[in-house]
DNA sequence: TTGTATTTTGATAGCGCTATCACTACCCTG
DNA sequence: CAGGGTAGTGATAGCGCTATCAAAATACAA
């Protein structure tokens, strides 16, 4: 219509509604649009009616470009990890990459395997002038170099399945101690007294609450913990395999396993299954995770669900208001949230034989 | 300096170095400076080298927001998959996520679980209204519905690991006959004349594509193919675990098993230690895609390296190319990138027994 | 009622980049 | 050496949105 709109037409592709179309068809200005959009404050009731009418009649989305350009908003988030399982490591991504979509950040990874402290803190001081905020899954979360050299950067960080929280350290992640103990108490319901455990890897905190809760609920249940039943594990599917092999040597061998995450109980049966044991008629495995190796393997597991994809998804956007507030210069809060997990029964689980 | 540094100032954090100053820096216009950065033609080499230099002396890197926004690119692309392997996807994901940074694309994620065809045909006109471009791993890219509804919305789609190039679809994928050719002749090397062939999913053209290579490279070294000691499998540990069964219970069980996949391979892996047989020496398991799953169980599969990230990448870039000639009115490009895989040889081949 | 405090709205000016077109060098032919 | 190309470069004008501040509308006090 204007000359404006020509030269628009000649340009672009045209097709997406733009702010201005919305505006123009509730009868206010954009800038009106856009504070309803986020949600800010003072914007009328009845106005705000009026354009919600008319973003869902247009069926307007805006555009993630145009905002981050904008608002100049660093929309550049590191998630940073080092060799977790596969399946951990997607599903992880999955979250994420979802939640960046949501929030229109750019999310760039970063794999730091095998690193000295010296050389993490190097990347973490890089890695800090390249993006606004970082998300850290284990075990870098518990890192104390990668931790110090990110907040003196003054980059928000959020760790993800940290287990405990830390004063000084937003997370997310779900509640090890109650669902370990709920593992247990499913055990013991099922009728087992020897009971296994395959502790995690000992530079996560999440491995010593695991323990704990598998602790709390054998003490509680008044069955002693033998410390022979009780092995090393580092999360690896090598390390389930020793630790299994020993647990099924001993005499009096245990009736039930509790692994500490997925991929070792996958080697307890494993091992269960060379030595001519059936799971779980001889022998119960649990996991912890649900990862996809929890129902790859036969029978399937028993685990404890971390939904680690809402996760991820939450860290990002705990990430973003993090941002946004220093962005404001106010100062850095820190927040814990607790998600949900869940006890998964398959078919991993029976009642012992009675010997 | 000038008012507008001022107002930019007050209103930014001002800290990322904008493509004004590598051009000031350069002594060119932005323009140029814009242009080097894309690549494009009629930059005289000269200026492209102080350009360049430019670039590194300030590490710029262009702000991927405001380049979308100002080449009103549809930059969204979409991943599609359906329940692959864990260790694939999050492979997968690796690759695009890294391919998308890069071009400054935007990635979104769909999976599409359980569909039927008619569902298929909804979401596929559904995506194409909300991205630029798809990139489809299998088997979705052999899926003649989606594939249609996808061209007739005129978009661009790139299939990954297809197996075979089809006429009027780019791809980009490995060498599935050779790979599986040289598999076989590994084994054969290795002393191995009865070699159990557990096939992938008969919907998927790379199934057929390794079986065929193993049939070439058995009846190049003179021997005869035992029907029975082919079965079918669906790319699931599942399947692996009955074919395999079935493989080790007849009268003459094979010396070797070549599955079509690891997770294939790591239940063959499983059935024999389940019915006490030493891998290697009782029986030598091979696997196909170097998944994390090869290296996890015990021993490691010797298996054929898929570099899964980095034709995810690649399939980023070729969807790119094809989007921006599409926007340049140019009629359609179909190319086929065949990437090198190599034979990766770990611990669970060797030597049959002499019997 | 009038004046002031407060809320709500709009006009303006960019965010950092690229499409477009105009312009300057050159290089050809004849 | 004029006329018509063809690189190579720059000036201009936005892409769709939001920060900022000024203006308008409303609320509240005196």
């Amino acid at each position: 219509m204007r000359v404006k709109n020509t030269a628009r037409t000649e340009r672009r592709k045209g097709d997406a509604v733009t702010i201005h179309e919305v505006a123009r068809h509730a009868g206010v200005s954009p800038m009106t649009v856009s504070r309803v959009m986020n949600s800010n404050s003072n914007v009328r009731d009845t106005t705000r009616e009026r354009v919600m009418r008319a973003v869902r009649e247009l069926n307007y989305t805006p555009n993630a470009a145009a905002r981050s350009l904008a608002a100049a908003q660093g929309t550049r988030i590191a998630l940073i990890y080092t060799n977790p399982s596969a399946a951990y490591l997607s599903e992880l991504l999955v979250g994420a990459l979802a939640g960046a979509a949501r929030s229109a950040a750019q999310l760039v990874l970063d794999t730091w395997d095998h690193m000295s402290h010296a050389a993490e803190r190097v990347a973490a001081r890089k890695i800090a002038q390249s993006v606004a905020g970082v998300i850290l899954p284990p075990p870098l979360c518990e890192s104390k170099v990668v931790l110090s050299e990110l907040a003196a950067a003054g980059i928000p960080v959020v760790a993800i399945a940290s287990g405990r929280f830390q004063a000084d350290l937003s997370s997310v992640r779900i509640d090890d101690f109650r669902a370990s103990q709920e593992m247990t108490e499913h055990l013991i319901a099922a009728g087992h007294q020897r009971i296994g455990f395959i502790r995690g890897h000992p530079n996560q905190t999440a491995s010593a609450l695991r323990y704990e809760g598998f602790q709390a609920a054998m003490t509680q249940a008044g069955l002693a913990i033998d410390p022979g039943l009780i092995h090393q594990g580092y999360f690896t599917y090598r390390s389930g395999l020793e630790a299994t092999e020993k647990l099924l040597s001993r005499k009096a061998p245990p009736t039930a396993i509790f692994a500490s995450n997925d991929d070792m109980a996958a080697a307890a049966v494993s091992v269960a299954h060379r030595r001519g044991l059936d799971v779980p008629r001889d022998l119960s495995v649990v996991g912890y995770d649900d990862t996809p190796t929890a129902t790859t393997v036969w029978p399937e597991l028993t685990t404890i669900r971390q939904p680690i994809a809402a996760m991820a998804g939450s860290a990002i956007e705990l990430l973003l208001r993090g941002i946004r507030l220093r962005k404001d210069g106010e100062a850095r809060v820190v927040s814990d949230h607790v998600m949900a997990h869940v006890l998964i029964k398959r078919d991993s689980v029976a009642a012992p034989r009675k010997s």
